[in-house]
DNA sequence: TTCTTGACTTCCGTTGAATGGAAGTCAAGA
DNA sequence: TCTTGACTTCCATTCAACGGAAGTCAAGAA
């Protein structure tokens, strides 16, 4: 759990460094959690968590725990990947969900993960890890098969060589992924079947930006049950064929990755 | 547009000093712009920002210029205030948004604004100025009458003194306010007909969590031409019920305000 | 009741990271 | 060629950040 190899020295840093020992599984945490978490001494970040309170970027919750504020989301939603993403890709993603109630997802490259960017589920809907914000592993999602039968030969690279399993339907077989991943770049979708949480099976077709680049993959999670799969690939290869026109046209398509 | 009144000291200070200079007009900035709004030297504004940038808080983009990262984003949706919300909230707006095609919104109370935590909005649905994020005044709009309505006596009294009108129909006069305030809690809903934006009407219910206390609010808004408020009004408030059950259920209820 | 433990919170002398003026680079336009 | 605007690099100074130590406080055990 401690910072690894984050020798932090400047102020920004080990600001960050408390900011980062919040995720899915931490959201409320107490000063000795951060601390830990961080590695830092306690009275350091104690007083970073203190400023850090009072410029709204935590929150003291009543509990004495705390939690991220809402300066950090107010923030984080003018990230260009958030706001102009989901202004165009929100309606186009409900088409696909009203046809059948499965959740609708858009993932884009984030490291050697697959960020999920935008959601929608409904009651009825499968219940699924990938809510925003979550980093699926490339070689067990469909978004993530995408990005990766997609991307640089760098990235394929590095990402064959850590396929860690999850379900035992995983594919962890590098040779084998390499020959799925030509037939996903020819047939144009990917498909992935319990390899990432048992039951749930995923699809994914490619959305592209300025000169034809992959910048994003579009995506469903449905029951394994489903035998509907031709018509769904169908669907999804019509809406991410009009939202990356549309993306392009509003002057997206380039998502500038991270550094 | 200079950094008014804070006498940053902290490099915490000053780093959130710099992120503060984004906002939903000033999304992409160049250093120069960014030096400027946070009443910094170019210098120390300079280091901060190739900081921000190496922690992923920053992104430069193609054209030189900086935008919010997805390090921001991704702490941000982690805040209650979006997550839980969010989750909890969005199928019941999608159920209302279906009835009507209204843009659906829920906004929380932060400092003197109704801060717009969540919306739904359509193809066909009015073009709103209130994207998530966007801090609407608490007397010209449907949402904002509802918390201030339910609001603590210093925040009614604190808010009816500076009323900015924004259409003509805005209501500036306080003491037309309070009458119309009591309306409100005798009623259970809000109308706020073009006081923001002309063409423009919404509709807000509150949201009730601990102790009956209201934590938000839900509205819609729809064009002026409408004439099925009621039909409208008496679906808000069934899904407010509802919703106000489930929030309670889930632990929520609370919603810790900022600082 | 007293002891123990864990979780903060406050204090303060030391020090090295942050500061910002000055000067350098670079590209676009006059 | 000169000017201007927008960064970028350098570096001596200094002041804010650091963190060990000790204090507070509440809950649970003895």
């Amino acid at each position: 759990m401690k910072n690894n190899s984050n020798e932090q020295k400047s102020v920004t840093g080990r600001a960050f460094a408390v900011l980062d020992t919040f995720d899915a599984t931490h959201r409320h945490q107490n000063l000795a959690s951060i601390a830990r978490r961080a590695g830092l001494p306690l009275t350091t970040s104690h007083r970073l968590v203190g400023e850090l309170v009072s410029q709204g970027a935590l929150t003291r919750t009543a509990d004495g725990a705390y939690e991220i504020g809402t300066k950090i989301w107010r923030l984080g939603i003018l990230a260009s990947l958030h706001s102009d993403l989901r202004e165009i890709a929100l309606p186009y993603m409900e088409d696909i969900y009203a046809l059948g109630n499965d959740a609708v997802q858009i993932g884009v490259l984030d490291g050697f993960r697959c960020l999920i960017v935008e959601r929608i589920a409904g009651s009825r809907t499968l219940e699924v890890i990938s809510k925003p914000g979550a980093r699926l592993p490339l070689h067990a999602s469909g978004v993530g098969k995408i990005l990766l039968s997609y991307g640089t030969k760098e990235l394929q690279q590095a990402a064959l060589e850590s396929l860690d399993s999850f379900t035992g339907k995983t594919i962890t077989n590098a040779e084998v992924l390499k020959k799925q991943m030509k037939t996903i770049k020819l047939q144009g979708f990917a498909h992935s079947q319990e390899e990432l949480a048992i039951g749930a099976t995923s699809l994914a077709v490619p959305i592209y930006g300025y000169g034809n680049k992959v910048i994003a993959a579009l995506g469903i999670v449905t029951p394994v049950a489903n035998k509907d799969i031709e018509r769904m690939v169908s669907v999804l290869k019509v809406s991410a064929q009009a939202l990356s026109k549309k993306l392009v046209l509003n002057g997206l398509g380039d998502l500038s990755q991270r550094l």
